[in-house]
DNA sequence: AAGGCCTGCAACCGCAGCGTT
DNA sequence: GAACGCTGCGGTTGCAGGCCT
């Protein structure tokens, strides 16, 4: 990215960032701690400005990343080297993706925590333009939400019975009807269906009890003390499925990690 | 209309690991 | 090997906006 190519994305940004509540100043001696360095140094905390955004992302154009603390310092920041790292890698820096998870994002989020737990970092390493803060935040807003709703621990088994044969599954159905009225390809999914048991009748009418399971997969949840399931509105569809993503090696690799965890 | 509550997300904080001196 | 600084990670918090009463 030259630094034409720069000042245009700052020039987006500027028009494209929705802020909250307008500019805000809040140094650290405006809120009241007392006798630490960054106070004296004036250092600035909170929601970051345009002009700072068009001032780190200049900066890097032209020095590139790292060395935070004085990128900080050099470019007139008064911001923390953290700060403008947080800032970059979540927001500024180019090709990062925001807004709605996807169905197939959300499959492979449930999947790969299943596998690695709270390694956001490592996990966000399998969603080009994704930072680990996003999908952090869809895991404490969405899913620890739905564990609380059904009263259990996200970590209990209770729970993660409920991912892998009701959450999982209906993810998996709802991918299914998106790319089957969006691609002329249904065989696509033949094989990760055959090899989860689903059938093929429809758990996307809304049900909120294990009777719109499997057979298979109603017996296991039934058999862990899954009987009143209920459905967020989260689970009703986000945005057009992304049908790149959905490939035959990516089901393949999904179903692999759905049998690991058995 | 107004006030309180809830939700989602940006940003901060503390800590651990690593490299350098 | 101790001290220091930097970086990255995960947990947590603060707040704007939406929703509800």
């Amino acid at each position: 990215m030259d630094h034409h190519q720069v000042l245009d994305y700052c020039n987006n940004m500027n028009n494209n960032i929705k802020y909250r509540g307008g500019e805000m100043e809040r140094s650290l001696s405006d809120s009241g701690s007392s006798g630490s360095e960054e106070e004296m140094m004036g250092i600035r905390k909170g929601p970051w400005t345009e002009e700072e955004d068009a001032i780190l992302a200049n900066h890097i154009s032209f020095h590139g990343e790292g060395h935070w603390n004085s990128l900080a310092r050099s470019a007139g920041l008064k911001r923390t080297g953290k700060s403008c790292r947080l800032r970059w890698l979540n927001y500024l820096r180019p090709g990062v993706r925001r807004g709605n998870i996807t169905l197939q994002e959300q499959l492979l989020i449930l999947n790969l925590h299943s596998r690695w737990g709270n390694r956001w970092s490592k996990i966000a390493q399998e969603f080009p333009g994704r930072t680990d803060n996003e999908i952090k935040n869809y895991w404490r807003t969405r899913v620890v939400k739905q564990a609380k709703q059904m009263k259990c621990d996200v970590n209990s088994k209770e729970f993660r019975d409920a991912l892998r044969f009701v959450w999982i599954p209906r993810l998996v159905e709802r991918i299914q009807a998106s790319s089957s009225s969006h691609t002329a390809s249904p065989t696509s999914f033949h094989c990760y269906t055959d090899a989860t048991s689903l059938s093929d009748h429809s758990m996307a009418s809304g049900d909120n009890d294990t009777s719109s399971l499997p057979p298979s997969a109603e017996k296991q949840a039934t058999a862990s003390g899954i009987h009143h399931l209920e459905y967020s509105p989260e689970l009703q569809p986000f945005e057009e499925a992304n049908a790149d993503f959905w490939t035959y090696e990516n089901i393949c690799f999904l179903q692999q990690q759905l049998a690991d965890d058995s």
